[in-house]
DNA sequence: ACAGAAATGTAGCCGATGCTATATTTAAAA
DNA sequence: TTTTAAATATAGCATCGGCTACATTTCTGT
């Protein structure tokens, strides 16, 4: 079951009801944190040739605790590898969602900019907007920036 | 300071670092929610004359106790009113958050159905991209939609 | 080499948001 | 009017994602 696919619960065909959404969105909060910290755990490797709790939680706005207990959890999904007080590494899983994160991004405020959202505005409400974005609707924004390059 | 403001943090001036979007959108994370239950209410109101909690449940995909208990932080923040075993209504407050979500709701599906979205996936995207767009984005999306009238 | 500083880890607290199981109350049927 | 069904409330459990306070480890400067 792919991402786009856990909105459509089991109704037999067409209907999408309130309550599909809903836990479309409930499903995509629940991985948003996962999305952010891959990306960010991508940019700082990339960066300074690892990642370092520190700099995840500075970065973030949040103190190193919160950021060790994300961490965790990462490793725990299979997300993410590190050794104590050393650096943190993204798994192969962990580095294929940073890739696709960062390009969902990137295209949120391609598109925002676009219809006429100043720079900022459209980079600060990326930060939420592109966890929430549906394959679908990602097709949709390449085919709207295609049609204008 | 408004929902706008909240991502500016105390620089002196201009710089919006990372963590500042970070904060911005955990900030919006932890409104979401009550803004769902009072669109809802909103609408259930208007359909039936009260919002019971089982229709609530029910719209939203979730059981009825976690709906309670929603409800029970919806009125210790003075958003809604209900006495036990009866309908939920909305205050002032809370039907000025339902007016604000609502429109904030149409107007982003407006907008990704004018650049290209199917319906159904503007539908489907909304209910959690509408959370996090700013004013500034807002009037954007209306200035772009207006152009094209 | 060692002392102090910086980074990392851990313990424990809290509120939010989900759940199941069980009362209690209200509404509907008999 | 009594019985039954439906709705609502409450209790209690779990995880997540924040925090502060404190312990441990690693790094750095002398
Ligand atoms: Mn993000
Ligand atoms: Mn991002
Ligand atoms: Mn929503
Ligand atoms: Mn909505």
């Amino acid at each position: 079951m792919s991402r786009d696919d856990l909105a459509q619960g089991t109704e037999t065909a067409t209907e999408t009801t309130d309550a599909d959404r809903f836990t479309n969105a409930r499903a995509i909060r629940s991985t948003a944190l996962f999305e952010d910290y891959t990306e960010l755990i991508a940019d700082l490797t990339e960066e300074f040739g690892e990642a370092r709790i520190t700099d995840i939680a500075r970065r973030l706005g949040v103190t190193h605790p919160t950021a060790n207990k994300a961490v965790l959890r990462l490793k725990r999904e299979g997300l993410a590898i590190s050794r104590p007080y050393r650096g943190v590494f993204l798994t192969e899983a962990g580095a294929a969602m940073a890739r696709e994160v960062k390009a969902r991004h990137r295209l949120v405020v391609r598109l925002l900019i676009a219809v006429g959202v100043p720079p900022d505005a459209a980079e600060m409400d990326a930060e939420g907007i592109e966890h929430y974005v549906s394959e679908t609707t990602l097709k949709a924004f390449e085919a709207y920036l295609e049609g204008r390059g």
